[in-house]
RNA sequence: GUCCCUAUCGUCUAGAGGCCUAGGACACGUCCCUUUCACGGACGAGACACGGGUUCGACUCCCGUUGGGGACGCCA
């Protein structure tokens, strides 16, 4: 009895992909998982002068780094149509709107706009609280309007909103919205350069595809009137809506680039994990009704059924994001974070040994101290000899009067050894007995030592750090520190 | 300006008339753990915008005020 749900995300492949559009794309995604439906990804792309193959590449990279796989749309790889209701990019499908508006040019519903965007300007000039295009003095005959087309003179097509009744729409976030139809004016459905807008595509394809639930940001709702008048028109059904409240920055406007980090690739590239961020937009506005906030992805797609959606504006919160990023961080498997790593040490040409026990054991001290994968070339560049060096942080440190007795007996301790890496035993006693040579405890005695092992006084547990760095080069940094040549 | 949406700690939120002296999380403060830095743990400070109704009873329902946001494109 209950029909299939369909449902798309459709992104106009302008610049990188959104954290506002990465939600959208994520509940549409996660309620398709929910009922069992269909996701599709629809490019919007009608909009020639800000549309890019680029673009779109970089939008699907992004769905696909957040794992937001769709069943219909176009290949990541080929842009090849996959699923039976293509063409899936808007620029594809032009015939297809050409005769819906045709038909509403033929039945009267729609009308050619022969005005000019001077004498649009105009228009809005003249009148001091301008809200609304008026409709033109003269709208031609469709027969005599269409002939002068064809004689190529440009002319865009307008959708005639006439009457003054009030539409109610069934909002599945909000319930009941009443807009009134005089809210929009006459709009345009195609413009003068032939090519389609909109809101004219977005109500065609929505109906050709047989979507069934829309959710989409508050920003719409105006279009969903306009939307809602072109299915009337056609005759087509209209899908549930749902309009989901915005993203606002700290200032509580629309987040937007000026508030720093937007895109989901600027924090890809800043070290965040998709989950983390899958898993902080979807609290944006929506809760499973609980206490719980760490959610993964599998517990997302059934817990999120369409309701407890927000209605207010959320505040995209970096430190809250921070925070879970680092719990996300946390959750994650050795092996699998080493993977996340790897290229960012090379990067900083950092070398590390690569087996299990050292990955195991180097994570298990910094896996506590990093929020994002960026901070973790900061944590591991002192285990790398080469990179050694002393920060002006221990400045302090080595001016202490008993700094230098203490650098000479941990050197004197390392020599004593002849394995390669120190155990945490073996390190135990060396720091016992440069404390019972040269007589100092705390920090007189461990900030030295791990100024000569890190190069600066503050860091990891030495117990479990010494171990992980060869002794050789252990004694190199000794003398460092020293400034022996 | 017009229309629409909206209103619980600084922020994200729980709360669907009595469970609320309003719960959780981030951030903040104190303490504990720790010979540093983190992690972890305990505790603390911190909110129902305001005014009217409705009701035996309102954070919860209705109206208004105020505040915030959005839309008003031949952008999406």
């Amino acid at each position: 009895m209950s029909e299939t749900v369909r449902v798309r995300f459709a992104p106009s492949p302008t610049g990188y992909l959104h954290v506002g559009g990465a939600r959208t794309a994520l509940y549409n995604y996660l309620f398709a998982k929910n009922k069992g439906g269909t996701f599709i990804l629809r490019i919007e792309d009608t909009d020639l002068e800000r549309s890019t193959d680029e673009s779109l590449r970089m939008q699907l990279s992004d769905l696909q780094w957040l794992g937001l796989s769709w069943d219909e749309g176009i290949d990541p790889d080929t842009l090849e149509d996959q699923g039976e209701y293509g063409p899936y990019r808007q620029s594809q499908r032009l015939e297809i709107y050409r005769k819906y508006c045709d038909e509403l040019l033929s039945k009267g519903l729609a009308y050619y706009d022969f005005r000019t965007d001077e004498e649009l300007e105009k228009i809005k000039q003249a009148s001091e609280k301008f809200t609304r295009i008026p409709r033109p003095d003269n709208i031609l005959p469709f027969e005599e309007a269409q002939k002068k087309v064809r004689e190529g003179v440009p002319a865009a097509v307008r959708f005639k909103v006439d009457g003054k009744e009030d539409h109610v729409i069934e909002d599945l976030v909000r319930g009941e919205v009443r807009l009134p139809e005089d809210m929009v004016s006459d709009f345009i459905l195609m413009r003068s350069n032939g090519m389609p807008v909109y809101n004219f595509c977005c109500a065609i394809d929505d109906a050709l595809m047989e979507i069934t639930h829309v959710f989409r940001a508050e920003e719409h709702l105006s279009n969903t009137l306009r939307q809602k008048m072109i299915y009337e028109a056609l005759g087509f059904k209209l899908p549930q809506f749902g309009h989901l409240s915005l993203i606002l920055g700290a200032d509580k406007q629309k987040l937007s680039k000026r508030h720093g980090a937007t895109s989901c690739n600027q924090y890809r590239e800043t070290g965040y994990l998709p989950q983390a961020l899958l898993n902080f937009v979807a609290l944006l506005g929506w809760s499973p009704g609980n206490d719980q906030e760490i959610l993964s992805e599998e517990e997302l797609m059934e817990k999120f059924d369409g309701t407890r959606l927000h209605t207010a504006g959320a505040v995209f919160d970096q430190e809250k994001f921070k925070w879970m990023n680092s719990v996300h961080l946390r959750a994650l498997e050795n092996q699998k974070l080493w993977n996340h790593l790897k290229p960012l040490f090379e990067k900083e040409n950092i070398s590390l040994p690569e087996n299990e026990d050292f990955i195991h054991k180097s994570l298990e001290i910094f896996k506590p101290k990093m929020e994002t994968l960026a901070d973790a070339p900061e944590l591991f560049r002192p285990i790398d000899g080469k990179l050694f060096e002393v920060t002006e942080e221990a400045d302090e440190v080595i001016a202490w009067e008993t700094t230098p007795e203490v650098f000479n007996a941990w050197e004197e301790e390392l020599k004593k050894h002849h394995n390669m890496y120190l155990t945490p035993e073996e390190f135990d006693e060396a720091q016992n007995h440069v404390k019972e040579k040269v007589g100092v405890k705390g920090k007189q005695l461990f900030m030295p030592i791990r100024v000569a092992v890190i190069g600066k006084p503050h860091g990891a547990d030495l117990k479990s750090l010494v171990p992980l760095i060869e002794r050789e080069s252990l004694i190199a940094r000794v003398k460092q520190c020293r400034g022996d040549k």
